[in-house]
DNA sequence: TCGCTCATGTAATGGGTTACATGATTCA
DNA sequence: TGAATCATGTAACCCATTACATGAGCGA
């Protein structure tokens, strides 16, 4: 899965590894993500196969860097992906919840305190969705403008990232309500 | 992570891997899942450790059954992690928004199709989670009324389902809205 | 001087899926 | 007759995290 992302941000530009990390975890945070050293090792075999190539570029007074381009057997893979529709509900894993659902009525406090944790998580979220966001996709178009196109895309994940966080927290305020107010 | 969930469960009675693993893509498929083969990997694991202890029953006209049950030292790992704050906020994926986000506005028609396949399937999500799950926790308590004070527990993740899947049809009606109307 | 950014990777381990293997009973 | 349910497990593989290893330059 990753190896698609990887190849949709080249598809953009040609990157190093390290960049590459950078923008997954800012642009498609939301939706996707991965540590550094996972990344190298899925560029490898993508290079292995053949959908990547790369070479080592000097620098000055900075470790030198290996940059990746995206081939053509690359793109057709990625249109492959992207035109393959995903034909069953795609099953979700939540920490909080589970906790939540073993919790019993008894250690009320210690579960109120972990949701109230979780509020203030969750509302510093929506604000980065809010302000870093946007701002972000600014950035992007402004040192790449022929990727105006795409900014729609960008916006109807970014907006779904808004919109998540603002379920989940008027989920959290009315299950501390209700566990607050209607329990001994 | 499923450890605590197999624990979770235990802790509620004794019961074999098989019924687990029923148990777990109903009452708490919403947040958790997990594959047969995996299930009886983690129990092996949990017995070698000591949380859990097993025997073996065996049954007229069907396959003899490894009943397992909490053992103390269980129940205290259990109450362990539930007591343990998530303090960071937690990262989640979702494949369909990877695609929106690489999808190009060229291929607008493809994508509308997409969305308009999984606009279906969360709203058949949405309906399981207003029928059938409510009727799950009834025959749940029918079963063991003794777990009456845990159904506040398991309705506030049902809810939670809920409000996702609502969310998430409001967001894909959005973007086909948007996409089918403004773009050329 | 301490930590951050840039920059690359490997190795060990853990978590999870897919495929394989078996076999009786029950219901359509 | 064929599929579903009950019931157990192993083995190979893939995906992902953590830890290890290195090293220069820059700003607080």
């Amino acid at each position: 899965m990753l190896k698609f992302i990887l190849l949709g941000l080249l598809d953009y530009r040609a990157m190093t590894g390290y960049e590459l990390e950078g923008w997954i975890n800012v642009s498609t945070g939301n939706f996707w993500h991965a540590k550094l050293s996972q990344v190298y090792a899925t560029l490898k075999q993508l290079e292995s196969d053949g959908s990547v190539v790369s070479h080592v570029e000097a620098q000055e007074s900075k470790p030198d860097k290996r940059i990746y381009a995206i081939t053509g057997s690359g793109r057709a893979a990625l249109a492959d992906w992207l035109a393959t529709p995903i034909v069953e509900h795609e099953l979700k894993k939540d920490g909080l919840l589970a906790k939540v659902f073993f919790y019993s009525p008894q250690e009320k406090d210690a579960l109120l305190s972990q949701l109230r944790l979780q509020l203030k998580l969750h509302q510093d979220k929506l604000a980065e969705y809010r302000q870093d966001a946007p701002a972000a996709i600014g950035q992007m178009l402004a040192e790449q403008p022929e990727l105006m196109p795409h900014a729609f895309m960008w916006e109807a994940t970014r907006r779904f990232g808004e919109m998540y966080e603002t379920m989940y927290i008027q989920w959290l305020q009315e299950t501390i309500d209700t566990l607050s107010e209607q329990l001994p």
